[in-house]
RNA sequence: GGCGCUAUCGUCUAGGGGUUAGGACGUGAGAUUCUCAAUCUUAAAACCCGGGUUCGAUUCCCGGUAGCGCUACCA
């Protein structure tokens, strides 16, 4: 190809379901490709599968693209020079080029019945034979064939594949070869005049002028049937580029039974598009010394190169995905990580629902503190507990947490500490520290045994959160009219003595 | 069954005719912190098997094995 060209690739998805995590892959490593060379990236929708196609999954898709980051120059919604985007919307095409195959001779009607090539097939590997076509209606005289179609009889179409082998490039592959043994005569049409995926992705990627096909390798077996259309159609053809497939951890193709698999399940879970996008990247693809994890859009997309794409399948790993995650919540600007946990917490009725705009400052103080704790920002609201769900009887039933207060060197910590901050109200992370200090001075306790008793008083677990963060976001909230009010300290404290020493 | 693709630590990968085979996730240990998380340091951990080519193969070639895909009037 001449370098000059400008590059086009397209991502095409059948809207038959949510969007699969590798086909976002795909989709990714399409627009990184295009992205890279200037080029243009393109939708299209492969929808000529009409019993499982839905236009609410066309949406989503497109919504889970936008939310990754991956906007495309030319598709349905935003059109461009090759119109039409959506494969349902041009059955007339595909019709023309089936007759001007036909025409030339490079196709012909096949009037053999669905039935019938099921028994020739169940026959053929009955008998170690391979199972193709036997080109039995190949031979019919056009004439003839017009003659029982007028007559009313059904005909699928099917295309003449020649006689020799077939091979073509893949950028990740190397060249491949297919033996024409194994090709038989594919359908480009049903009977019902629907014409078939293999047939109409070579007219549309003919037609868009596609540079680069980059699609899965459930295609490659597929591509020499494709290879034979272009030639047969006289279309040049393009590069190809086959990703490997991403596998579920038992080493089967990554499915619904491995958990998450759709770009809406790791929307929903709090997954960052940035930290999708980039795990995704690694993922089968690796810069060259292969010493680098971390990688924004933009380094990406200059980095980027499908000569290092790697041809073998790889195992989707959640872990390293959450590594991902818990760096760019880390990294993140922390307004928007504020404002996508809250919208976490409002979910769980934690916050007042709508919270939308900016966050409140303890909002965000809500968030920081309960930050390094996550792997998913779903995992907030369970973390929240020990703001929101304080409650001294249920933290002294946790053993680990009654087994501390057998100590009466611990009650005393509590004691001391209760009698201590009865009149700070709100408490200070300051006083604290002197308070901690004095009872450390009166009682002899130290470190754990001075921290613990105190940390399971007020948040019911002895780990959590460093106090001087914790403090002020207790003592704040329990004054903010929220759907679930938190207990102040002076709460935490009482509540606690009496549910360790009841008193009358 | 046939055809095709693939094969480096548990996982993602770098590398490449001679290397202490590198990095990352995860795991273990240590440091730090009141604790946990985070962070830092550190350790263990791999070239599928068999032939061939070669002075020398993990690397190149062939075969085997395994995994995956295709083998549709699905996409």
């Amino acid at each position: 190809m001449a370098s000059n060209d400008k590059v086009r690739v397209r991502f095409a998805p059948s809207p038959t379901g949510q969007l699969h995590i590798g086909n976002v892959r795909t989709a990714l490593f399409n627009w990184l490709f295009a992205r890279q060379k200037g080029g243009t990236f393109i939708l299209r929708i492969e929808d000529t599968d009409v019993e499982r196609s839905e236009a609410r999954f066309e949406t989503q898709l497109m919504d889970d693209m936008k939310w990754l980051g991956l906007d495309w120059n030319e598709g349905p919604d935003v059109g461009g020079p090759y119109p039409p985007y959506r494969q349902s919307d041009k059955m007339d095409v595909y019709r023309g080029y089936a007759e001007r195959l036909i025409r030339e001779g490079k196709a012909y009607y096949c009037f053999c019945t669905a039935e019938e090539l099921e028994r020739e097939r169940e026959q053929a590997l009955k008998e170690q034979r391979q199972p193709i076509y036997s080109g039995k209606c190949r031979n019919i005289d056009p004439a003839e064939a017009e003659r029982r179609r007028a007559a009313g009889e059904g005909a699928a179409i099917r295309l003449k594949i020649p006689e020799h082998p077939i091979r073509f490039h893949d950028i990740v592959r190397g060249n491949v070869e297919f033996s024409n043994e194994v090709v038989s005569d594919p359908i480009i049409v049903r009977s019902s005049g629907m014409p078939i995926y293999n047939y109409v992705v070579v007219i549309d990627d003919a037609d868009m002028k596609i540079t680069h096909v980059i699609r899965g390798d459930d295609h490659i077996s597929n591509t020499p049937k494709q290879v034979a259309v272009y030639e047969a159609l006289g279309f040049p053809v393009p590069e190809f580029a086959h990703l490997s497939t991403i596998l579920g951890p038992d080493g089967g193709r990554l499915s619904k039974r491995h958990g998450a698999t759709s770009v809406a399940n790791f929307r929903e879970m709090g997954i960052l598009p940035e930290a999708l996008m980039n795990y995704l990247a690694l993922l089968g693809w690796a810069p060259s010394g292969g010493d680098r994890e971390i990688f924004s859009k933009d380094e990406l997309i200059r980095e980027f190169s499908l000569e290092r794409v790697t041809p073998s399948p790889a195992v989707f790993d959640t872990e390293k995905l959450h590594w991902l995650n818990r760096h760019y919540i880390k990294q993140g600007p922390p307004e928007r990580i504020a404002q996508l946990g809250a919208e976490f917490l409002a979910r769980a009725g934690l916050l007042p629902a709508g919270a939308n705009g900016n966050v409140s400052g303890w909002t965000r103080g809500v968030v920081e503190l309960l930050t390094p704790y996550v792997d998913k920002l779903d995992q907030l609201p369970e973390k929240a507990g020990i703001i929101f769900n304080g409650n001294a009887k249920t933290a002294l039933s946790v053993a680990e947490n009654a087994e501390v207060f057998v100590s009466e060197k611990a009650r005393a910590v509590v004691r001391a500490f209760a009698a201590k901050t009865a009149t700070e109200s709100p408490l200070t992370p300051e006083r604290f520290k002197a308070i901690m200090d004095e009872i450390k001075a009166e009682t002899g306790a130290k470190g754990k045994d001075l921290f613990h008793p105190v940390r399971i008083m007020l948040i019911g677990s002895h780990s959590g959160p460093d106090f001087n963060k914790l403090i002020p976001i207790i003592e704040q909230g329990s004054q903010l009219p929220l759907p679930v009010h938190v207990k102040s300290v002076r709460e935490r404290v009482t509540e606690f003595l009496q549910a360790l020493e009841p008193r009358p």
